[in-house]
RNA sequence: GCGAUCGUGGUGUAACGGUUAACACUGGAGCUUGUGGAGCUCUCGAUCAGGGUUCGAUUCCCUGCGACCGCCCCA
């Protein structure tokens, strides 16, 4: 896009810019992350955007570390690649100091990471994500704790009970089946995977019969005919007693990844022109053994940017953009701008946010400017307020001003913003 | 990695292969030397890049880049 001599502005293949107003939306969206973990009383951590290649060569194949990731070498030699996902991270971390981490440990964190894919709807190179899980717990409180907070995550934006749906599974309801119809230990993981695009793959038991022969039309038998089993039922009930209503038992949740060991989960917008999964997890209790040590069991799940994002303008939840600037002092007269300045340091000292408007330009322009930028108040400083140490500040929105001294603004502010 | 569609100012649109690429919004300046949102005037600003066909290309063709959508993949 540059015209030859000039550099582009435009941001790299797959990534996003955030501008002020794009910005906004994705704090907030964060904000309801964090804020809902926390209300489940789990903790933040992090860890570095770089991290050793091996890490995913161990538990994935070369070719997606290869083709799929952004890999490099440094000027050490050492292989490095930007993380493509939080969970290889979190269970190194976890395993790293399982003797001394109080079990169960309850963990989140909200960050970026990259792909390098083919950019298309809903899936770009660089993308956020909500990441929590929960180590060294099994059984159903553990899996009803995750899907609440999920639920609680979607609630918290606003949303309906009624505009999503939450489907659950189970890993070993396919692992009894692969045992009942017998199938090789080392189709399993392809299995699941063809079964996980079942609804996309139109002539899917061909597919299936390609795999594991005659055995396709029993598998597929069995499976229609397992609605639920007695853990995802107790794992209803528990979840009724935390007010979760909307979970439905679905079979054909699978989930693509191999590491998965039982409950696993996808919450599901139900708009039409938006079906589709916004989160997804579950049980993985033989990840962390990769590295050693006792096996840790553990059950997360993640959500990422794009499609919260997607979610709110569909339901029409996103919160209208305010700047975290809530004061602007509009300088009438060039001689009260050392005046307009210490009364702006005044105020930050009572946590008002202020900016000073250094332009010279006409009051009026001032005035128009703080408008544009959504900045709710503003002050005049002239001569008048300079001498008078009476001060007039307007409301925005409404037009009303109040005059008073410089004492009484933080408190009027305070009051007028909530 | 494969395929479809698309690419004109900051944004949204217009221009049969034929004048100086048009219009609206936005931005900037002014009408207005202490009070915004409206109006009026003026103004900045574009054919993604490279090549080809043609007397002449925004328009047609090729390549690249980018966007969007789908496939593959989704650790």
């Amino acid at each position: 896009m540059a015209k030859g001599d000039k550099i582009s502005t435009e941001p790299y293949k797959g990534v996003r810019d955030f501008y002020p107003e794009d910005q906004f939306v994705q704090r907030y969206i964060f904000e309801q992350m964090e804020r809902v973990c926390e209300l489940f009383g789990y903790e933040e951590y992090n860890a570095s955007i770089l991290e050793s290649a091996e890490l995913y060569r161990s538990k994935t194949s070369e070719e997606i570390v290869n083709d799929q990731t952004y890999t490099f070498i440094d000027r050490g030699d050492r292989e490095v690649t930007l993380r493509p996902e939080m969970t290889p991270t979190v269970a190194r971390m976890v395993a790293a100091r399982s003797r001394e981490i109080p079990m169960p440990a309850r963990w989140y964190s909200v960050q970026n990471f990259f792909r390098y894919e083919r950019p298309q709807h809903g899936r770009l190179r660089e993308f956020w994500q909500l990441n929590a899980d929960l180590f060294g717990a099994i059984g159903v409180a553990a899996d009803a704790e995750i899907i609440a907070m999920a639920y609680s995550l979607v609630k918290g934006f606003g949303a309906a009970d009624h505009d999503f749906e939450i489907r659950v599974s189970d890993r070993r309801i396919l692992d009894t089946i692969y045992d009942t119809v017998g199938v090789d230990a080392d189709k399993r993981a392809e299995v699941t995977r063809l079964l996980d695009r079942r609804a996309k793959i139109d002539d899917f038991a061909g597919e299936l019969a390609k795999l594991i022969g005659t055995a396709s039309e029993t598998l597929i038998d069995q499976l229609d005919r397992t609605t639920s089993t007695a853990y995802l039922e107790a794992l209803r009930v528990e979840l009724v007693h935390m007010g979760v209503n909307n979970m439905i038992v679905d079979t054909k949740i699978t989930r693509g990844f191999d590491y998965y060991t039982g409950m696993v989960f996808e919450v599901f917008d139900t708009a039409e022109g938006n079906r589709r999964a916004m989160m997804g997890g579950g049980r993985y209790d033989n990840l962390l053994s990769l590295f050693g040590g006792e096996p840790i069991p553990a059950v997360g799940f993640a959500m990422g940017d794009v499609v919260a994002r997607d979610f709110l303008e569909t339901h029409n939840l996103l919160p209208a953009y305010a700047p975290a600037t809530e004061l602007m002092l509009c300088v009438v007269d060039e001689s009260a701008m050392t005046h307009a300045q210490r009364l702006a340091q005044d105020l930050r000292r009572e946590d008002i946010t202020v900016a000073v408007n250094i332009s010279g330009k006409r009051i009026g322009d001032q005035i128009r400017q703080a408008d544009k930028m959504k900045i709710p108040f503003v002050i005049a400083i002239g001569t008048q307020e300079r001498d008078s140490g009476k001060y007039t500040i307007k409301n925005l929105a409404s037009g009303a001003e109040t005059t008073l001294t410089a004492d009484r603004i933080a408190e009027h502010l305070f009051s007028s913003l909530g």
